[in-house]
DNA sequence: GCGGATCAC
DNA sequence: TATGGTGATCCGC
C-alpha cells in the first residue's frame, strides 16, 4: 500500500520499511512512486536491503500469528473484552483533564535552517545536513525531491543530483538551541527539551500571569518578520514543483525585502490568549535566532505533539480544550502520527483494519485480546485523545553508551583494539557524569547488519577503563569463540553501562 | 538479569 | 564507496 511501482513480490514485501515515509510534513503532492523506485533501485542487492527484507518478513510473520489468534477468539470473548475496555474508558473519561494548556514547539528543518541562515546562498538550493552515508535533515526544497532525514546521502543524491551536502556543525545547533530555550524558560521554567530542536512546555501558569502584563511587556520587535511574504512562500512550496519555487518564490522574496518598511510594522503587540502567547514565542525565537518554529497547542502532550506538525513550517495549530474538539480531532487522526506507534505497530494495526485513532476505539475489544495490557491501555487512551497533562523533566538516566560504525573489521586484534577505544570513551563519559554502573553490555552488528547484544553484571559499580574492558572483552571473546573457525565480521561495535 | 525488538529524535 | 548514535521501554523468558 506504499506504492512500490513494481510487481516483484519481494520488493513489495520490503516497501513499508524502505519506502519514503509520506506521513511527515512537507510531503504533499510528490511523485511517490518514482521516488520509491529510485530508493529501491539504489538499495537493491545491498546487505542492508537484504536485512531489511528479512526484518519485514519477520513482521509479516508476527501479523500472521496475530491473525491466527484472532480466528480463535469467539464473539463472546470479544463482548467481554469490550466491556473491560469500556469500564476502563469510563475511568479515563472521569479523570479527563482539559484544564492545562500544553505546547509542543518544534524548530523547522532545524540543522538545515541554521546552515541556510549562516550561508544565505543555500536558501534557494536543495540542501541537506549530513554526509554521503547519512543525512540528519534536509531543507524544504530538498524535501520536494523526497530527500529526508535518516536517508543515506548517496541515495539522496540520486533523487536530487543538485543536492548540496553540508557537514554537521553541532556547536552551532547547540548555541541556537540554547537561545530558544532561554525564551521558553520565561514562559515555563519547567519546560522539557526533548532534543536540540524540540520541547514541551505548560503555558497554563503563564496565561494567568499574562493577564496583568502591560502592552509594552507584550510588545516585541522582529526585524526578520514579514507575515505576508512568509505566507506566500509557504503556499508556493505546497503547490508547485521545486523549480518554480526556486525561481519565482525566492525572487519575489528578495523583491519584497527591498521595499523599505516602517520599523513599526516589525513591532508587534501580542494579545492575552494562548495562541497569542505562542505566536509571541515563535516571533521572539525568529527575532533572536532568525529561525522559524512550529507549535501545537492542546490539553495534553500527545495532542500537542501531533498539532505542532499540522501547520509546519512556521505555523501553529490549536485543539480547543473541549471533549468534542478533541474527539473530533482524533476521529481522523492516522495512528502513525501518534508518538510510540512506528512502522511495525502501524502494520500490525492496519492488518486489523485500524487506520485512525477512532478505529482503535471501534476495535478496542480485539486490541485488549491481542495486545499486552500496557499496549491496549495505551491504545485506548490514544483513541480517546488522552495523554500526559504534565510536562516533566525526564528522570534520572538509566544507561550511558557509546557505539561506532566502521569499515568491516574481522581480525581479533582489530576488534579488541576497537573495543578498547570504545571502553575508554565510555569510561571518560561515566567519570564526567560522575556515574558508575554494574552492568556492561556490548553491541555487535555484523556484515549482514544483524545486531546482537551481550551483557554481564558485576557485584560492585565500576567506571574505570580497566574494569569495563575486562567485562566487555570477555563478552567479545565468547562471541569470537562462538563463530570460530569463521571470523567475526563486524561493521559496528558498542559498549553500554547500566544498573547505574 | 538477559536479549531481541521497537521507537523517538 | 556508501544505510547513524543515544537512550528508553516492552516482552518473553
Amino acid at each position: 500500500n506504499q506504492g512500490a511501482g513494481t510487481d516483484n513480490k519481494n520488493e513489495m514485501a520490503v516497501m513499508s520499511r524502505m519506502a519514503l515515509n509520506t506521513n511527515k510534513a512537507g510531503m504533499e503532492g510528490l511523485d511517490k512512486d518514482r521516488i520509491n523506485q529510485i530508493i529501491l533501485e539504489a538499495s537493491k542487492g545491498s546487505r542492508f536491503y537484504e536485512n531489511e527484507q528479512k526484518k519485514e518478513l519477520e513482521t509479516d510473520q508476527r501479523v500472521a500469528t496475530m491473525k491466527q489468534q484472532l480466528d480463535l477468539i469467539t464473539e463472546k470473548d470479544k463482548q467481554k473484552a469490550v466491556k473491560v475496555m469500556d469500564a476502563l474508558a469510563q475511568q479515563l473519561e472521569v479523570a479527563r483533564d482539559l484544564s492545562r494548556t500544553i505546547v509542543h514547539l518544534d524548530m523547522d528543518a532545524f540543522y538545515a535552517a541554521v546552515e541556510m541562515r549562516d550561508n544565505p546562498s543555500l536558501k534557494d538550493k536543495p540542501m541537506a545536513v549530513g554526509c554521503m552515508s547519512m543525512l540528519c535533515t534536509s531543507n524544504y526544497l530538498a524535501r520536494r525531491f523526497g530527500v529526508r532525514a535518516a536517508m543515506p546521502g548517496f541515495i539522496a543524491k540520486k533523487l536530487c543530483p543538485d543536492l548540496i551536502l553540508i557537514p554537521t556543525n553541532f556547536d552551532k545547533y547547540r548555541e541556537a538551541s540554547k537561545q530558544v530555550r532561554e525564551i521558553l524558560k520565561e514562559y515555563d521554567p519547567n519546560f522539557c527539551p526533548m532534543s536540540l530542536d524540540e520541547a514541551y512546555f505548560d503555558l497554563t501558569e503563564h496565561l494567568v500571569k499574562r493577564k496583568s502584563l502591560t502592552d509594552k511587556q507584550r510588545t516585541f520587535y522582529n526585524p526578520y518578520h514579514c507575515a505576508k511574504i512568509e505566507c506566500k512562500i509557504k503556499d508556493e512550496l505546497k503547490g508547485m514543483n521545486c523549480r518554480d519555487v526556486n525561481s519565482k518564490g525566492v525572487e519575489r522574496l528578495d523583491d519584497e525585502r527591498n521595499i523599505e518598511e516602517e520599523d513599526n510594522s516589525k513591532c508587534v503587540t501580542f494579545g492575552f490568549t494562548d495562541e497569542d502567547a505562542v505566536n509571541e514565542i515563535r516571533f521572539r525565537i525568529q527575532a533572536k535566532t532568525q529561525l522559524t518554529a512550529s507549535a501545537g497547542i492542546a490539553p495534553n502532550t500527545m495532542l500537542a505533539k501531533v498539532c505542532s506538525d499540522k501547520n509546519k513550517p512556521n505555523g501553529q495549530y490549536k485543539i480547543q480544550p473541549t471533549r468534542e474538539a478533541v474527539m473530533d480531532f482524533v476521529r481522523t487522526l492516522p495512528i502513525r502520527k501518534v508518538g510510540g506507534i512506528g512502522k511495525v505497530t502501524e502494520k500490525m494495526l492496519k492488518s486489523l483494519n485500524i487506520e485512525t485513532c477512532r478505529d482503535m476505539f471501534v476495535h478496542r475489544g480485539i486490541l485488549h485480546l491481542l495486545f499486552s495490557e500496557i499496549s491496549s491501555h495505551h491504545f485506548l487512551q490514544t483513541s480517546l485523545g488522552l495523554g500526559s497533562t504534565r510536562v516533566e523533566r525526564s528522570s534520572e538516566r538509566k544507561s550511558i553508551s557509546v557505539e561506532r560504525t566502521f569499515r568491516e573489521l574481522s581480525t581479533p586484534s582489530d576488534l579488541y583494539l576497537k573495543l578498547n577505544e570504545l571502553c575508554q570513551s565510555l569510561s571518560k563519559d561515566l567519570k564526567e557524569e560522575e556515574m558508575m554502573g554494574k552492568t556492561v553490555s556490548i553491541k555487535l552488528k555484523n556484515d549482514k547488519f544483524q545486531v546482537k547484544t551481550r551483557s554481564s553484571s558485576v557485584p560492585h559499580a565500576i567506571d574505570s577503563l580497566e574494569a569495563i574492558y575486562a567485562s566487555a572483552s570477555e563478552l567479545l571473546r565468547l562471541e569470537i569463540m562462538a563463530c570460530h573457525p569463521d571470523p567475526l565480521k563486524l561493521r559496528l561495535m558498542g559498549v553500554r553501562m547500566s544498573s547505574l
